[in-house]
DNA sequence: ACGATATAGTTCACATTGGCAACCAATATC
DNA sequence: GATATTGGTTGCCAATGTGAACTATATCGT
């Protein structure tokens, strides 16, 4: 099952990633050290870990430019933007979409509907449904904080070429779709082995 | 300041984004909405966004990996990993590579220590300082799951070919380092105008 | 038509994470 | 030698993540 580290350590030479203060040498060390003593693959060569390190980024940006200044949380600016786009849906509906689970969802709304963002109605076909969308505020405020978050990302990738960019995107979207197979082929797999101590195998 | 949203919609068609059923067909459809009605950019063309749904993935599938098999959070295992590759350090050190603050890091480091994977010896230099470095446990313990990492990440980017995956990591490396410099001015912002308080100016 | 089962949403309980300020001890500064 | 500064620990609170119990409605099989 291990096969694939060696394969992957050659494939992704580590460019930089010490902290500030070395940043041009570092290159040329790390080129100088794979001629002479080949290096071994450690967590900086993990995929998964650059994303992580970047998404912590990413959040504490977030949340130092919305939080103070609208008066949301990121999680609750997120809900609203992806009901905009949504339009008219039940809560399962807008929680797939955004990522959380329904009971976190529900949470969230409830506040944003205190506080006028979002509105409720019944659902008409279902009586166990309810169906959400933006007010008139939530519209405005999601706008609003849409058109910042627009910014932020500019400075976020103002190092990459538009080419590289949309490449950047690209490859995350498809990674997306691959790893949320992958993490409902493990969840089954996780239950699975749980009925299996009834069953016996 | 918003002058960046149009160009950036035209430069992040969207790709995928449904649920999982359209797959093929989803991307054919947005193709054609792109041609007859102009597409509003919302969060779904936002990077930050893609990014946090990417991450939210990855945890939970290293989560799901790590934890029950091992015994460690994917937090003390990153630990565990990252100080492998620096050898013995100071926790600040430590804290500053795994991204994590050094309250965080404290009490993560002491967990471990309690169960044997990471000693830790007074910084003969520096009073103050601690030195942390991995037992032979700690460094078997964090061998095992870097391999079992590398498979999980093999498994997330398997529809990906090699050069598409360099190139991934490549210019997340990248937007890693410009966010970073962001990061720290807008901290530096940040507090600035609470000093602003005082002084006038 | 009715009982078993499934689903939508809310709520509860709990563990983890993130961020920050207070604090202690050692050290650097002037 | 008084005064900041720094490394590390601890306490506190907000936010996040996860699951399970519970309600009300819907659906299915017979």
């Amino acid at each position: 099952m291990n096969r694939s580290k060696q394969g992957w350590a050659s494939v992704y030479p580590r460019g930089e990633g010490a902290p500030k203060s070395a940043a041009g040498q570092d290159r040329a060390v790390r080129a100088n050290r794979a001629l002479e003593e080949d290096p071994a693959p450690d967590i900086r060569d993990l995929f998964s870990f650059e994303l992580q390190r970047l998404a912590g980024l990413s959040t504490r940006i977030a949340t130092l430019s919305i939080q103070p200044k609208y008066g949301v949380t990121t999680r609750e600016w997120r809900a609203l933007a992806v009901l905009k786009y949504l339009g008219t849906v039940p809560l399962q509906e807008l929680a797939k979409h955004s990522g959380l689970l329904k009971s976190q969802m529900s949470r969230t709304v409830s506040g944003l509907i205190d506080r006028g963002y979002i509105q409720k109605t019944a659902n008409p076909e279902d009586g166990r449904s309810i169906l959400l969308r933006l007010s008139a505020e939530g519209l405005e405020l999601s706008e609003r904080v849409l058109d910042d978050s627009f910014d932020r990302n500019e400075q976020m990738l103002s190092s990459l070429t538009n080419a590289e960019r949309q490449m950047l995107i690209e490859l995350m979207r498809r990674v997306i779709r691959t790893s949320s197979d992958y993490f409902h082929d493990l969840k089954q797999l996780a239950s699975q082995s749980d009925l299996d101590q009834l069953d016996e195998e």
